[in-house]
DNA sequence: CTGTTAGCGCGTTCAT
DNA sequence: ATGAACGCGCTAACAG
């Protein structure tokens, strides 16, 4: 009886293994028993091989190898995620993959993660944290043991979520952690602060900024504080910076800088929140016939490879993208005792001075 | 005695939670059977519910899913990926995603997959076929359904892996399709001819190419082809035209550029494997005053934020790179029966006119 | 060092 | 329309 009814399962697992291909038993689906037949050995054994357990001799441990090789098996992560509540898995939720200062972080993040056999499951929120919410939830269904977040600014309800679910996660491109977790990334209001003081120093008075759009943008927000903030302490009335938000496209940054320069008393320095609003900016300096840096100073943000693209190349502050997901796939694979003294990691902003600043021009008009 | 096994066990599970929080059983773990009990129903029917099965009586419906809400509850995507077969995983192998062209599809693909519920799973193989097999080898363990490959050159292991476990696959960038799967791009070749027609047709007799590194890269190759193949169909000596390859860096391209042009009768039109190629190029003429497209016309190729920044505007090749992204996650879910006609999808190329391109010099001294 | 046993959480039969 | 029982493939616990 009990041998008949097995036999009937399995009859119908042949015939519809869910794709066309009447496949033997023997084709794809190679098990561990199967390994461990094979082997001449139990199923425990042949899984403990696999994991690399060193309490196995040696001898069963090459027939295993062997059977599994040429078995071609491959094991079931949903099997084992599912017996031993460890999915190698890593969830990274990013505004956007267009973005070449995101794409990079995720670059480093992946290859240090792959290194380990730990995969990364990507998706984007386009800056929206509802979307955000859901693409959180989706990844602690995957079974994400971490996931990798940018900025430090998120829904109640995310945090809730990662909180409850017992899921580690790394905020990134900004230094302030919550409770628990990580922040991987640098200090914006002091880049932003850097910026000005660069600025200042160069003798400028009437500065600009062409900002990131600052709804719900801890960053974008950070820069822009950093750099109003450092010229109010050194005597400029903030209020009369203009500043003008824009989305990250050059466009935009074209579009900014003329409201900026199309006025009466332009600025003479113009700070912007990242490499592409620069490259806007310049580019209306050059339909305009502005002179860059003789008549506006231009400085940028991110360090992107086009900043050396732009004629005068560009002068700016340099994001560690890479290093920040190699930091972060460091924080996530080290082991618990370490993660206390890895989870506030801050890194120094360079400003890299080329072309598209000087000195203020002698005398304003 | 049955019963004291259980409350072991249970007792174990408070105990280490993995990580330190000492969790109550309702705190973070809410399972299927727990929203059941709270919804006085079978876990059957609760899965029925959650799962959107039809048929399920109304009141029940409501209050599973209001039990579901009050306990949080997220549903175990290892345990539903093993009994169902269905992990709602794909996975994605570039080259690299320091790379806007791969970003930006990638980019494409997650976000139609995610309208979906379906998760992508990242990895970069460098242009490394070894590498591209194993990372393979551990998507198909996490149990990607799909998996969206670059090109269509691939280690033999790879695809009978690919085969063998009957994990469907699709290649981009390409249009030549393996006796399985789907292709969803262009024809590198005819890129590369539509290219040479194009500055031929400018009058041009001394061309030159800048190609990426052709070696495992048959997009590469197919561009260089294609070009050299459509000169020798217009009476030129493909053998008398210089062909520099280099990696996907200004840099590279700049140090090409140099090789081409420092020599007695250097090129008057030059077409490179990428926008990043023909940047580096375009900024070699202008350290050394050679003008563009006055004493030399550039073609670029992808059509990158990039093309539009150089000046001259740089005349290039669409590469519609976050529609085929859209395309493979199209393919990917489409049902069986569809996928038939949607497996090998071609793509126009449009060569986008700017300024980086001109008619060749009078009289070739 | 090895085998035996049990069950992770869920979806899916089969009954009713 | 609902519930009971079973097992997906694997590894953790225990016994020897």
């Amino acid at each position: 009886m009990v041998i008949e009814e097995k036999l009937i399962k399995r009859f119908h697992k042949w015939r519809c293994p869910l794709a066309s291909g009447i496949r033997g038993p023997d084709g794809g689906g190679a098990k561990l028993i199967d390994v461990a037949r094979l082997a001449n050995c139990s199923p425990a054994t042949a899984s403990r091989v696999l994991n690399g357990n060193p309490r196995v001799g040696q001898d069963e441990r090459e027939r295993v190898m062997r059977a599994a090789a040429e078995l071609g098996y491959v094991p079931n992560g949903s099997a084992r995620a599912l017996r031993s509540t460890r999915s190698r898995l890593v969830g990274a939720i990013i505004p956007t993959l267009d973005h070449a200062i995101y794409a990079t972080m995720v670059d480093g993040l992946q290859a240090k993660l792959a290194e380990k056999g730990v995969s990364v499951i990507i998706s984007t929120s386009h800056y929206d944290l509802d979307l955000e919410l859901e693409q959180t939830r989706l990844l602690v269904e995957r079974g994400a043991e971490s996931i990798v977040l940018v900025g430090s600014t998120h829904s109640a309800q995310t945090m809730s979520l990662l909180d409850q679910k017992q899921v580690d996660y790394v905020f990134t491109y900004t230094s302030s952690v919550a409770e628990a977790g990580a922040a991987i990334g640098f200090d914006n209001e002091k880049a932003g602060a850097a910026a000005a003081r660069f600025l200042l120093d160069l003798g400028h008075k009437r500065l600009g900024m062409i900002a990131g759009i600052t709804t719900n943008n801890d960053r974008a927000k950070g820069r822009l504080d950093g750099f109003l903030s450092e010229l109010a302490a050194r005597g400029l009335d903030p209020a009369a910076v203009p500043v003008v938000e824009g989305a990250y496209k050059v466009e935009s940054g074209r579009q900014a800088m003329r409201s900026l320069m199309d006025v009466p008393q332009p600025p003479t320095a113009v700070f912007c929140g990242s490499d592409i609003l620069a490259t806007g900016a310049i580019k209306y300096c050059h339909e305009q016939g502005i002179a860059v840096p003789g008549e506006v100073s231009v400085v940028g943000f991110d360090n992107l490879e086009i900043a050396e693209l732009t004629s005068p190349e560009l002068t700016t502050l340099e994001v560690p993208a890479r290093e920040m997901g190699n930091l972060a796939a460091d924080y996530i694979l080290a082991p618990a005792a370490q993660k206390r003294y890895l989870r506030q990691t801050e890194l120094p902003i360079r400003i890299i001075v080329r072309d598209s600043t000087g000195a203020a021009p002698s005398q304003a008009h």
